[in-house]
DNA sequence: TATTGTTATACTCTATAACTATA
DNA sequence: TATAGTTATAGAGTATAACAATA
C-alpha cells in the first residue's frame, strides 16, 4: 500500500495552521493570486500601484516617509522612483529647507495614471475576500489595520 | 513654509487602509520584521522551516501536493529540496505506484533539525501578534485560516 | 556625528519555458 | 496527451555596505 500525501487537501499542517506569520505569508499570496487572475486589472503591479496612490494622497511626501511607511527598503526606494521619473509619472523636488531630502509629486500623466487604476483597483479589491462573508471580510481588515498600526483615515 | 509629509505617522494612505491586498503584505512584512528582531530566532528561515515541518508532519508527501499547499512552484520547490538534501535534512524516494512522483521524508538529522526549532518558532510566534489583545490575534487567526482555506486539525 | 539618498553587489524568491520520464 | 519533476534563464524584490551631501 501507499499512504503518501499526494493531494493538497489531505496535507496537515499541523501546528502551522495556528502560526500568524504562516497565514499572513499564504494571505498575501492567495490575494496576489486573485488580483492576477483573469478578472484582474492590468498594467500596474500592486506595489507599483501603491506607490503611486500614497503619493497621490500626499503631495510632497519624502522619500524616506514613503518607505518606512510601505516597508520599502531606501536602496529599493531609489530604483522605483527614478523608474516612475524615466515613465514621467513621478516629479522630484529638493526643498530649501533640507537640501538632502527629496519631495516627490505626481505629474499630471501620474495623476492620470493613478486615477485610471484606481477605480478598477478598488472595485476589485472588494471582490477579493471571496471565502468570506462581508463581515468577515469588514473584520479581517479592521483586526489587521490594527496590527500593522493603520487607522482609516477619512476623505 | 514647508508642508511636505516627513514622518511615518503623517502619512494618509487613503482608501489604501480597505484594501486587503495590501493589509496582507503589510502584515506579513511586520510580522517578519519582528521574526527576525533581536529576540527571534536564528538558524533557519521562516519559510524554510515551514517546508521541513509540513513533511514532518506529512512523510512520504509529494513534492507536488508540498508545493501546492504552500503556494512555492514547482520548479522553486526543486531546488529547496535539493538544498535540504545536501545538508541531509531530507530524504527522496521514488515510489513504484507512480514512477513520475517523488515521496519525501525527513532523515533522523532533519526530524532533530525541526525539533530543535520547532519549539522557538512556535513559542515565538505567540509574542508576535503585539498590537492585538488574546481574543483579537484568535479571532485574526481564525478569519485568516478561513480566508486562506486552512481548518486546524487536531494532534 | 547623524540623516537622506545614491550606488553597487549579491542573494532570495519568483516566473517561464523547454525538457525527461513516466502515466 | 497529460502529469511529476528537472533544468536553465531572467526578472523582481530585498539586504548590505560604502559613499556623498547636508544637517
Amino acid at each position: 500500500m501507499d499512504f503518501s500525501v499526494r493531494n493538497v487537501d489531505q496535507v496537515d499542517v499541523g501546528a502551522l495552521a495556528g502560526s500568524l506569520g504562516f497565514l499572513l505569508r499564504l494571505g498575501q499570496l492567495k490575494a496576489f493570486d486573485d488580483f492576477y487572475s483573469e478578472n484582474g486589472p492590468r498594467g500596474l503591479k500592486p506595489g507599483e500601484f501603491s506607490v503611486l496612490w500614497v503619493i497621490s494622497c500626499n503631495p510632497g511626501i519624502r522619500q524616506s516617509a514613503l518607505g518606512q511607511r510601505l516597508m520599502i527598503k531606501r536602496a529599493h526606494m531609489t530604483k522605483l522612483i527614478r523608474g516612475f521619473e524615466d515613465q514621467g509619472l513621478v516629479s522630484r523636488a529638493i526643498p530649501d529647507s533640507d537640501r538632502r531630502a527629496v519631495e516627490l509629486t505626481l505629474t499630471a500623466t501620474g495623476r492620470e495614471a493613478v486615477k485610471a487604476v484606481a477605480e478598477t483597483f478598488f472595485t476589485y479589491e472588494e471582490t477579493t475576500g471571496a471565502p468570506l462573508s462581508k463581515p468577515e471580510l469588514r473584520q479581517l481588515i479592521a483586526l489587521l489595520q490594527k496590527y500593522v498600526g493603520l487607522e482609516e483615515t477619512g476623505p
